[in-house]
DNA sequence: AAGTGGTCTAGACCACACG
DNA sequence: GTGTGGTCTAGACCACTTA
């Protein structure tokens, strides 16, 4: 059930879309036709018809109508904040995860050129492989500020470190920044992966921020390149 | 001047992050302060800084306030030494662009299942190569639906589709989902790129949507590997 | 002219954080 | 308790589109 109003009519209107009551490049009800049927005021219908474009799903054209996007034509996702698992469920792949290095270290000059966190800060470095379908094709360098993540075990960051750190924690993650490039394998790769002669691995660095604007986390996803896949959808 | 009470305050408001008025994971004054500040409702204050943190500048935190999220600009993220990397982020390089395919095209089975766009529409389909410092490194494999971006030509094609589509006929583009992966170069790109041994490109595949939800275009961008660099902000 | 979304007001009550 | 942001109302007027 939804606690508000506008997460009412979100999902209402998100549910018709789905089930095909509402088309493709196709008008909803207008916002007025939408405040009688909820017998809310025309805000509250606003709010959630922000809320669904923000999603990329509609589209208000100002004299016209709210319109439906048409389906995006890729269901097999990988990337946006999702974790690892998240996205292994969504995609139901086998799933193995290793830990070789759970480590605390002190942030200085090099780390700080990296992580960006500032020199002397205690952190968490922890390195996890991913094995799908019996390959190891992932390679997480995950560094978290100590402070933030503190509590966190090498058997939660086996399972799902954002899981623990949103549910467990109560930690609000505001966003991250993402930055992919295409690099040789560096040693670690080469020690960990199970690189089959490709020579080359897709890099997801991600700086996370807390709700308070602090980063807190800094990962480089090492991807065997062939395995790589990122979707995103960019507002104009 | 800004058209409306709005984004007078985000523009306000932006611009005293920007100048270091506001400083990050510290608090902007709230809502109330900034509603009489402008004598405007208290509405109009929470419509600019959602459009803020939409962008990932700041950060609402029920019972606490409004925080300036802590951004690290995105060419300190990259390190290293690659100049290119660097240049292309900061929008600073100069494309030269060659134009070797310009063709209209009716779609085939094939052709829509590489582009979904519906079986039968005429689109036009054009190949740019992207040359930097006198290297080619980017192919951009581009299909338009002809219906919608009808007039444009090859001369336009060497500056920017884009602007001519915006600013020259008014279209209103909702967003583009974007797909990256990493493979093999195909035969265009073996004949076009100056691969220079690299053995893998960067394939960026965008999917284009009207403010209508019509898929108007959907181009493959094909980037030498060594060259390509993407960054997105993603809210969780 | 009628209908649509875009902006804005001046209130209200609620939920959360902190001292 | 006080202050903060989160939700919501019942209006109003404006700007754009279509007929």
């Amino acid at each position: 059930m939804a606690k508000s109003r506008y997460l009412e009519i979100y999902n209402f209107i998100k549910e018709n879309i789905n089930n095909g009551t509402y088309l493709p490049e196709e008008k909803i009800p207008s916002e007025n036709q939408l405040k009688d049927i909820f017998s809310v005021s025309r805000n509250t219908v606003r709010k959630a018809i922000d809320l669904l474009a923000s999603d990329g799903l509609l589209s208000s054209v100002h004299g016209k109508g709210v319109f439906v996007m048409k389906k995006i034509p890729v269901n097999f996702l990988l990337g946006g904040t999702e974790s690892f698992k998240e996205a292994s469920l969504k995609n139901s792949l086998k799933y193995k995860t290793s830990i070789p290095i759970f480590e605390t270290l002190i942030v200085n000059e090099e780390l700080n050129k990296k992580t960006h966190f500032p020199i002397g800060e205690t952190i968490y470095h922890i390195i996890r492989i991913r094995e799908i379908s019996d390959e190891k094709v992932i390679l997480d360098d995950n560094y978290f500020l100590k402070e933030i993540v503190e509590g966190l075990t090498a058997s939660i960051a086996m399972d799902s470190i954002y899981e623990f750190l949103e549910n467990k924690k109560g930690i609000k993650i505001n966003g991250a920044q993402k930055i992919i490039s295409v690099e040789p394998p560096n040693e670690e790769d080469k020690k960990y992966l199970d690189l089959r002669g490709n020579n080359l691995v897709a890099i997801v660095k991600n700086f996370a921020y807390l709700d308070n604007g602090t980063l807190f986390e800094y990962t480089e996803s090492h991807h065997r390149s062939d395995k790589f896949v990122f979707s995103s959808y960019a507002k104009r």
